[in-house]
DNA sequence: ATTATCTATAGATCTATAGATAATGC
DNA sequence: ATTATCTATAGATCTATAGATAATGC
């Protein structure tokens, strides 16, 4: 990870340590999420890398590529956990909690939130196709869950989007009142998600305490 | 409103009709909500308002401006309800069901998906405070109505923060799949809110019934 | 006379490439 | 020799101002 050959920088060691890919990566976290994406120049993205603008595209092509990486890298771990919940034994209704409750925390934590770059309309372009279909997925697999959770096939969209709208709320939460973010967040939208589609008291309290078993699985 | 005096426009009649100002605000809608705020410049702006770049300044003293008259336009219209709504004489879940139902409309309809610039990373700066300010009174009425529905007070912030996110979420729906909003979004989305704080589903239908008249009330 | 718009432009910035340089690796 | 970074820069673009112009209003 770290440099070996090459010339060194003029600006001093690398800021994350984990080499200027990196670095580049996680200054555009940081500026795209608290200046905007639009509104950040390939400058200023070196300049907090630690490096000089040109040498961005010794790495990346553009800002759009630094982008897609970020999405990618942000939807892939959401994924990893809804392909694992789909088809496990449980009760669909401990499952679709404990997929709420791991999408609300990897909204809500990580040191930026990310998760705002999923709305803004640059990712209109063809480029951020990849990443699209992998959201795609996502969204398959909530409505999935949600209809075997007794909601009818025919409900299965409407209802999985207000599930989906429900846990990325914690997005606009974030930006707005971050200091109202604590342990119980995740929780409390899971516990909401499933009142919305109508489950049980009881199938939420039984999901609660399977959860952590749940999520703990490989 | 419309132009009496004044040099005539090179590039052919208002495009709304209803004077340059206007043309600017309406551009400025459509571009930051497609192209993005930051990816919008003021050259492509005057393009689309059907003016020359420098003629923006006439009106405006910047991009920003534009944006705060935009934001201010939007979020008025939902203080404006929820001040009545506030203190009426109908029960507190029929009222808060109708502010749901309201600003979910708001925000779904409408040319442009204009809700979606309230995530924006370029609204933390000063100048767009005035907003932020009536954004806090409409977030305020909102727990004021959900403790008015029995939440503890303790709970109340928490409670309005998800009912609020669930309203909001049709801005993230609508950014992705336009095709699924229809008349039964908003109703739909009002009847999750009030699950979400445990209203008994009697109450709920009570508020359907409630509504209609007290959305007409003036 | 007043006004809305225009043309022109200075100066700032931004992107992306070309080519030089200062390290390590062999 | 290879590599990561640098400096330099061309060309595009962008913002904001100065001042001209072509209407209407009086």
């Amino acid at each position: 990870m770290a440099r070996t050959s090459g010339r060194p920088r003029a600006a001093g060691p690398s800021p994350t340590g984990l080499g200027t890919r990196n670095d580049i990566l996680h200054a555009a976290a940081h500026l795209f999420c608290t200046v905007g994406y639009g509104s950040t120049s390939t400058h200023s993205l070196a300049a907090t890398a630690g490096i000089r603008q040109a040498s961005v595209y010794h790495y990346f092509s553009g800002k759009h590529e630094i982008l897609l990486e970020l999405l990618l890298g942000t939807v892939r771990p959401s994924l990893d956990v809804a392909r694992r919940l789909l088809d496990g034994p449980e009760p669909a209704e401990s499952r679709l909690w404990a997929l709420c409750v791991a999408d609300a925390r990897l909204l809500s934590g990580g040191e930026t939130n990310i998760g705002s770059l999923y709305l803004i309309p640059e990712l209109a372009d063809e480029r951020f196709a990849p990443f699209h279909a992998l959201r795609a997925e996502l969204e398959a697999a909530y409505e999935t869950l949600v209809v075997a959770c007794g909601v009818p096939a025919t409900e299965g969209r409407a209802a999985s989007i207000l599930v989906l709208g429900l846990v990325e709320s914690v997005i606009l939460q974030r930006r707005r009142e971050p200091e109202t973010i604590d342990e119980l967040t995740a929780p409390s939208i899971a516990d909401a998600a499933l009142k919305v589609i109508d489950v049980a008291s009881t199938a939420i309290a039984a999901a609660r305490l399977h959860s952590t078993a749940l999520l703990a699985a490989r």
